[in-house]
DNA sequence: GCGAGCATGTAAGTCGTTACATGATTCT
DNA sequence: AGAATCATGTAACGACTTACATGCTCGC
């Protein structure tokens, strides 16, 4: 049960719907944590029955309604309480990078491509975190935390972009050029 | 079912034992993959009974027996398989980010202590994969998989490094000092 | 004698993913 | 007309984590 602390830090920058959260945590928020929309709209549900976080609903004109989230103080108190504890070490999961890993019995030219598109999609992430970055308010005063995050979010898809740039050239001009299958 | 994609790229570098193959996802292939022993113990019984890969008793001295494990043909054309196919986005969860973006109701102080502690950590990582980047063989050819693979974990521990000195300074300059409880 | 490291597992419970389900509105 | 976006869920299944279990050797 970790996913609800990320969701109460994530409501502390304010108000949210399941489905504005959804998106954060599948897209963007992946610079610290992921998770499907399913997920977000269950946890919600959790986390509204044990008051952590209170639900209203917000009429809409030209679009559904919908029930935006705030976090309650029990949310806080919980969230003090997580953060007062040992964090769990990291954990990366990367299909690309066992791919990669693969190479010597996999098509290099095709998994240059890969490469070459996550490194796009890392430079979309990278104007989308400078964006927000420049944004704040006050970034180290209340906003401390985000952009703290942020600035991890930055570094990390910089450095993103700059190897999947390399491997794309390296695996292209490897000695063994054709392979694929045998 | 995606654990057992990394454990046939890893066994491509070479044989390993259950213990060795464990240790190395608790620890240090953390570089893109994670998994706790009891998994991979369990994975690997699976795909021996599969055919994906073959195990010999080793008997030791002055230590327990153990079973070493290397990838058959089978499991190789799984792997090509995979690489065949659209790697999924890569997913992070890190506890720490939660409490950073939590910081506002949480302690500061006791935060950058717990990052430079990562910070350390980091450090000790990257060591690691320097050494074994540096003892490939064949880094364009035959390695260049682990080579790459090894890149990326050296890019992403260097900024953890950068990162923790730079936030836990931040943290402790902060504005509003003292706070942790309301 | 005790803790750390080597070596391997099972069982129960929690978490996460995939598939299914619905329905309105806006843009092409 | 069809696709994309907004908006919210349930159910089944597969993956992962936590707790439990065992036993030997080496160094302090």
């Amino acid at each position: 049960m970790a996913l609800r602390h990320a969701v109460l830090a994530t409501l502390l920058s304010g108000e949210a719907s399941g489905y504005e959260l959804a998106k954060r945590f599948d897209v963007s928020v992946a610079n610290f944590w992921h998770a499907l929309p399913q997920q977000v709209y269950t946890e919600l549900r959790r986390l509204e029955d044990e008051g952590l976080v209170r639900g209203r609903a917000v009429r809409q004109r030209g679009r559904p309604d919908k029930r935006v989230f705030v976090i309650t103080r029990a949310g806080q108190r919980l969230l003090r309480e997580f953060a007062g504890g040992v964090a769990k070490p990291s954990a990366i999961k990367d299909d690309l990078m066992v791919k990669v890993q693969a190479v010597a019995v996999a098509d290099a030219a095709a998994l240059a491509d890969e490469i070459e598109a996550r490194g796009a999609a890392a430079r979309g992430k990278l104007a989308d975190y400078e964006r927000r970055a420049a944004a704040l308010a006050d970034p180290d005063g209340a906003d401390l935390g985000p952009s703290l995050t942020l600035a991890r979010g930055i570094a990390f898809e910089r450095e993103s972009v700059r190897w999947c740039a390399a491997a794309a050239a390296r695996l292209r001009a490897r000695p063994g050029a054709a392979d694929g299958a045998r």
